[in-house]
DNA sequence: ATCCAGGACGCTG
DNA sequence: CAGCGTCATGGA
């Protein structure tokens, strides 16, 4: 079947794999494969809209961010003019809101790794280790991790990874509130994040921006921490204070903003 | 061969 | 609390 998703301006391709937010969607044929919820889905773009073979489209909204209003943004961010360009120039780009424990393995297997090595383990974790649903694979549950020899988790590639995956995974199958998060105060659910192992700074406020809807969440790394210097004029070299100091100055959706940055600096569409 | 990748950990000062 | 070496893996 066939369902009308929207017609909101969204760019299938920037927002679920060029921004690297997420690892696990495919693109076959102009149309794009993943999980939403529990359901595998196919989205595309047709006519000015977006349409998908799956009848939950209000789960499909909400994952795609498609209801918050970004033109916003922009002034938002207004006396910071390559701030406010950056938002401008990715029309299309948006911050999803992807299950906190595929946002939690993705974004633990990031460390110190580039995207395309990322996106094979994503992969190769969920097709080796998750569950079948259709043509999709799911991440695999915490507790298929937590019984997992750490020498399969290394065939995978996952490295010196492997033992966070399985002492993180051990955390939530043994009621770490993950998915009350959301609903905690950002240095709440930011402190109770880093005491997973293979949680940092970092790694957390990615967990929160694209996991647990915390907008404020502003995730530092070796582009933002140039860009920052360059559009908000902050010269500070170490990184839990540069984001601090990005959240105070951009406000409740920072995480939003530094999202266009991050893509804004990577492509050299901006100078760093 | 060395460097880098959406860093985190563990130890030392 | 800050600084620093180390940690797999593969592509440039």
């Amino acid at each position: 079947m066939k369902y009308f998703v929207g017609s909101e301006t969204i760019d299938l391709r920037l927002a679920l794999i060029d921004s690297a937010q997420c690892f696990s969607w495919t693109e076959a044929d102009g149309a794009f494969y993943g999980c939403v919820g529990d359901d595998a889905v196919r989205i595309w773009a047709e006519d000015g809209g977006v349409f998908s073979d799956s009848a939950n489209v209000a789960a499909l909204r909400r994952y795609l961010d498609l209801d918050r209003n970004y033109s916003a943004l922009a002034d938002e961010c207004a006396r910071f003019p390559l701030a406010a360009r950056a938002v401008k120039m990715y029309p299309g780009l948006r911050v999803l809101n992807q299950p906190p424990w595929d946002a939690l393995l993705s974004f633990i297997l990031s460390a110190n790794n580039n995207v395309a090595r990322i996106r094979v383990l994503v992969s190769k974790l969920c097709e080796s280790l998750g569950e079948r649903r259709g043509e999709i694979h799911a991440f695999p549950a915490p507790e298929i991790l937590v019984n997992c020899p750490s020498a399969r988790l290394r065939a995978i590639g996952v490295g010196y990874r492997d033992k966070y995956l399985i002492e993180t995974a051990r955390a939530v199958a043994g009621g770490f509130p993950l998915n009350e998060l959301r609903d905690m105060p950002y240095s709440d659910a930011h402190a109770l994040l880093v005491t997973l192992m293979g949680v940092g700074d970092k790694v957390a406020d990615c967990v929160q921006l694209f996991g647990c809807g915390h907008t404020e969440a502003f995730p530092v790394d070796v582009w933002i921490a140039r860009v920052c210097r360059a559009a908000l004029n902050l010269n500070i070299e170490n990184r839990r204070a540069l984001g601090r100091a990005a959240r105070e100055l951009l406000g409740k959706n920072a995480g939003l903003i530094q999202q266009f940055l991050f893509h804004a600096a990577r492509t050299g569409a901006v100078e760093v």
